[in-house]
Parts: structure tokens; C-alpha cells; sequence
DNA sequence: CGGGCGATTGACGGTCATCAAGCTGTGTGG
DNA sequence: CCACACAGCTTGATGACCGTCAATCGCCCG
């Protein structure tokens, strides 16, 4: 039976039996130390479009993401938005540089996390340098990615950027799930905008231009790599 | 007696009276740790526009900046370039995600740097978490920076990347030395344009249309801001 | 059936890239 | 001492790419 949970409310679920661990940050603690850990997490469910926290925010929790995809992101003081990930199971979030989140997180669609109150997580990775070095090792990636997207949206054109978007999204949804013939999108036209730094027109027009020529294949909820070859060399490096 | 060295070749000078100490990594160790890191560190000097190490290439070594300025980098295929950042004095660079460089870096001026064997500095930080959680802090304040970069790829208009990125240059300055009535620029308006996924042209363009409009004063080897407040403002968020 | 939201398509214009000169300062050699 | 070369920078003319504004479509759901 499946407990539906909305957020504010807790859930009792072992760590035991976590689809993601090995995806995780835990994956680099001992048997004693995940029930430990388990103590201080708290599992929480987010609906649609939900906010889990935001931009210049005191940061008093850090998440593991369980399910669901969210959409990381920066607004300026104009309301233009700028999309700084999806985070996808697995995920570590929530790491702060001066105390205040540096960026606003949402559930796309529905959303399980599982939430540590910051201070007590850190107090239980203090002494844990295989902890530390996982979590440096999950930055050091993140931060490995913000230079390859700092490329696409300096240097690529709206056609280079959809396509490097789909190959990249369809790998990494790959890596963490069975492979499939469809790549599903769950995020909206204007989120792939603002992830790219186009608008939502140009990135339909793109869409559009690449079904003509036969790159892709727009589907519901998705598309359809139709010419993957074709699709990775306009992604090259 | 200043001592001339050029790349390759080892100076001894103690961590003592290391200028960067405090802004570096190292700040987080005691006075005896200090020394045995003494051991493992080489210094080394750089001349202008040599590399230092470069994208793809195994990353056998990681290095504290001491002296000088200067650009890290990403290559495309095609040779089109993307600066992700610039470093200054206090920095540390050369983490890698997969073994390998993720970006290539260069002096842009002289350039002193103290190196170190990955491996023995894996050892020697593996049980150190004060050591683990600095270069923790140290990345994600570059991941933060990265978001803030990636904001201004996607969403700046050219004046207003320009602007930005004269006033957050200032800043930094301003946080290692002295302040000045000048803003000194180091780098070349290639790479400022590379920097802000601009062309040479539109940077030069935009460099002149900021000087008539009041906003700056181009000098020799840098600019002054000459009406700050309006730089900041169109630099806002 | 009608309302509403997300996506698509079209017409148009602006911003910034491209191509091409010309400029400025610095170093070099006759 | 001046001509010259060269690299970095600036300026100008032109146009492409993509943003803006607006209409329409398709789909879901009440």
C-alpha cells in the first residue's frame, strides 16, 4: 500500500529499502551508520509545482531527492529566470555558502525528498571524512556541469543548445533508470527556455525544426531521439 | 632579493610568510599540519599566457594561486572558447571530477602558484576533516558563482554583462588587497568577451558607450568606475 | 460545450555577430 | 631618430539570429 504524504507531514520509511542509496550520498556510509542517519531524515512528499525552498532563504534543511524531477533556479529582481539544473533522484541539495540558499527549488512534478535539519546533518558528517569527501565529490560534479552549461549558454546557438540539452537529458535519465525508447520531459517548454537562455518560442520553433528534419520526434510527454547520431554531433563536446 | 623561477624549476619559501594564507585553503590548518603540507607544496612560476593545465589532460596535480591572475577555460571542438572564471591569488584549482582536468587554465600575467601531487595531497588531507570541509566551502562558493555566471549568460543583455562583470571585478579585487580609485584589467578584451559570451567587438562597443554615458573611464591597463552607483545598478542581483 | 493553459506558428524588429578598416601604443631595426 | 611592424583595440556597415508581440491551435477538464 502506498502512503501519500503532502509536505509538512512525516513518513516512516527505512533507508533499508531506498531506491536511490546508490545513487546518493549515503552510499558511502556502513550499515550502523544509515540507520543512524535515518534518525535525522525526514521524508516528505511535494505536489506540482510546489516550492521547497528559496533563493536568499535562511538554509536550515539540505535533501536528498527521491523521486521526481525539480527545477533549481535563479529569478532577478525583474522576474527573469534563469534555470540552474534539473535535480533528478539521488540528488543532494540544499548546500548553502553563507548560511541563505543561492538558488530557489521546485517540484516539478510530484516530489519525494528526504530532509535533514542542517545543523544536526552536519553534526553527524563532522567526523565522517568518507561523508565529506562523497559530498565534495557530488559539488565537485555539480560544479563540473555548471561549466559545461556556462559553454552551452555562452558559446552554442538555440539549435546547439535543444539538441545538447536532449542527448544530455536522455543520458542522464539513463544512468539512473532503465534506458528507453522515449525520453520523457517533464518540464515545460518554458523551462527548457529559461534553462537554455531562450525563449519559449524559439525553443518550439527548434523542437519543430528538428522533427522536420527529422532529428527528433516530438511525442506526449516527451520526444523520441529518431536520429541520436545526428542529434550527439550537433551536441559535440 | 627577489628570486626569478621559471616553470618547471622549485623555489623553496616557507608557508610562514605566505601573503594568500588566509584567503587559501590552508587557513584551515594548524600551525604543525602547516609545516608538513610545507613538504608536499612546490613553488612554481609561470609566465605570461603559459598553461598551466589543460582540459582532458590527467590530472596529476592541484595547485594553491599565490601571485598573478588567471583564466580557466573550455575549448569547443571548433575552437570557439568559454571562460568559466577567473583566478585570483587564494584560489584553488585543479579538483577534478573523473581524473581528468574538466577545464584548462592558464597565466595570464606572471604567475606564482604552489603545487601539489594529487596523491600525497589525497593523503594528506584524508583524515583531516577541518582540511575536507574548506575545500568544501571553497567549491561550492564556486558553484554559487558559477549559478551567478550562469544567469548572466542566459539572461544579461551585453551592457548589462559588462557592467556586471567590471563591478563583481572590483569587488573581488577589493577583497584580496587594497582598494583602488582604478580597476585594474589584467585580462585582454578577448578574453573579457569569451567571459561573457560576447564577441571582442561588442565588449570594445559596449566599453565606449559605458565611457560616454559617464559610467566608466578607460585608463591604461584597467578601468575607474566613475559612477558606481549606476554600474551596480545595472548590475543589480 | 466552453474555459483555460501550454504549445505552436507567423510577422516583425532589435541586438549582437560578422566582416572589414583604421587606430594606438610599443618594440625593433635601419 | 624615425620608419616600420605588429598586436590589441576601436569603429563602421551589414545582416542573421533570436526576441517580441500577437493570433491560433490542441488538449484537458469542468
Amino acid at each position: 500500500m502506498k502512503k501519500v504524504v503532502v509536505a509538512g507531514q512525516t513518513d516512516t520509511q527505512s533507508c533499508a529499502d531506498c531506491m536511490v542509496r546508490p545513487f546518493a550520498i549515503c552510499a558511502s556510509l556502513e550499515q550502523d551508520e544509515l540507520c543512524q542517519l535515518e534518525q535525522l531524515g525526514q521524508r516528505l512528499q511535494y505536489r506540482p509545482n510546489e516550492p521547497v525552498f528559496s533563493q536568499e532563504e535562511i538554509a536550515s534543511f539540505c535533501y536528498n531527492l527521491l523521486e521526481g524531477v525539480m527545477r533549481l533556479y535563479k529569478l532577478m529582481p525583474d522576474g527573469r529566470r534563469q534555470i540552474v539544473g534539473f535535480a533528478l533522484p539521488g540528488d543532494f541539495l540544499g548546500i548553502s555558502v553563507n548560511g541563505r540558499h543561492g538558488i530557489s527549488a521546485d517540484a516539478i512534478g510530484s516530489v519525494a525528498v528526504c530532509r535533514f535539519v542542517k545543523k544536526s546533518f552536519a553534526g553527524f558528517v563532522e567526523d565522517r571524512p568518507n561523508l565529506l569527501r562523497r559530498i565534495n565529490e557530488f559539488i565537485a560534479r555539480d560544479l563540473t556541469e555548471a561549466h559545461e552549461q556556462m559553454v552551452l549558454l555562452g558559446r552554442r546557438s538555440a539549435e546547439e543548445k535543444v539538441a545538447t540539452f536532449l542527448v544530455k537529458w536522455r543520458d542522464r535519465l539513463a544512468q539512473i533508470g532503465p534506458a528507453t525508447e522515449m525520453t520523457p520531459l517533464p518540464m515545460s517548454r518554458l523551462d527548457i527556455a529559461d534553462y537554455l537562455g531562450l525563449t519559449i518560442e524559439t525553443v518550439s520553433r527548434t523542437f519543430t525544426k528538428l522533427e522536420r528534419d527529422g532529428v527528433i520526434e516530438i511525442v506526449q510527454g516527451g520526444i523520441r531521439l529518431a536520429d541520436a547520431a545526428r542529434a550527439e554531433a550537433m551536441a559535440a563536446a
